[in-house]
DNA sequence: TAGCTGACAGCGT
DNA sequence: AACGCTGCCAGCT
């Protein structure tokens, strides 16, 4: 994903400049503007082509100059130079509108097809889980150009104690995007899960599963392994119901129902991601 | 218009 | 432990 928003910025021609929501359009969803100023603020080669990566053509959707690294001056200056005119705060004329690539469409297309199967699949109904559970939840290190995900995996039994678990540590080149969380954390989540997947018997993801208004992490996340799974995330998503017990939003992922159980196995991955993240500062 | 909010997370108090 | 703040955004109230 910073590759293809890194490749969309380099082809701005000279004199030209688009905006940070055009951009997200051309990967398939307005949604993830934002990431594409996260990214941008992070470019590792700021300047001209054909060695530079000129993210100062990357304005505001109202013309506005917006951020840059080195100064809003700047960038104003370099696009004044380009022959982009600046009436006050804001650029004139039509922003470029970059070729799409559909990347996220795709997506939320994948993410509806695993809808189907996942509501078919489970019920809301609340019972209590009899197996072994394991828990996963992620933390992130900053670093220069890339996130670093620190992805941990909690084996408990239904009372609590732990049996085992694992961690990884993996370079992240997938902004956060609301309602894309998967594509983020999904990868290391599978490397995690594949190593139990004959020891549990349910997976608890932090994040949500039918409680999403497509799929969530857990519903992706049991599809693809094909076993039981169940989301349990701290914040609800606008326009979408879950099951609350205590601080938490539970929701069927794939194969299951609600079980209360699933709580503790997130929040004990979630200390260990916090623990580790401290150890590797 | 100013203010709010996104499955934010991380970091400070 | 629980908030509040921030981060190259944008659309809505």
């Amino acid at each position: 994903m910073y590759e293809e928003i890194l490749k969309i910025t380099y082809r701005i021609p000279e004199g030209k400049r688009t905006s940070y929501g055009l951009i997200a359009q051309a990967l398939g969803d307005k949604i993830a503007s934002r990431a594409v100023g996260e990214v941008l603020a992070r470019n590792p080669r700021p300047g001209r082509p054909p060695f530079g990566i000129p993210c100062h053509r990357v304005l505001y959707s109202d013309g506005r100059i917006g951020k840059y690294a080195f100064g809003e001056e700047l960038k104003r200056e370099l696009l004044r130079e380009e022959g982009v005119e600046i009436v006050g705060d804001k650029a004139l004329g039509e922003p470029r509108v970059p070729e799409e690539l559909g990347i996220l469409k795709r997506r939320s297309e994948e993410q509806m097809k695993v809808r189907e199967a996942a509501l078919e699949s489970s019920s809301w109904e609340i019972e209590s889980f009899n197996g072994k559970i394991l828990g996963l939840d992620a933390s992130y290190k900053r670093a220069r150009l890339y996130d670093y995900a620190i992805s941990v995996g909690v084996l408990m039994d239904s009372s609590g104690e732990v049996l085992d678990a694992l961690y990884t540590i993996t370079r992240v080149s997938v902004p956060y995007i609301p309602t894309y969380l998967a594509y983020r954390e999904l990868p290391a989540y599978l490397c995690i899960a594949k190593e139990f997947i004959d020891k549990a018997d349910l997976i608890a993801v932090n994040g949500h599963g039918l409680a999403h208004p497509r799929a969530g992490i857990a519903s992706h996340l049991g599809y693809l392994l094909d076993i039981p799974t169940i989301g349990v995330a701290r914040k609800l998503l606008r326009g979408t119901k879950a099951i609350k017990i205590g601080k938490r939003y539970l929701s069927p992922g794939y194969k299951s129902k609600i079980y209360p159980e699933a709580i503790k196995a997130v929040e004990k991955a979630d200390k260990l991601t916090k623990l580790l993240g401290r150890l590797f500062s």
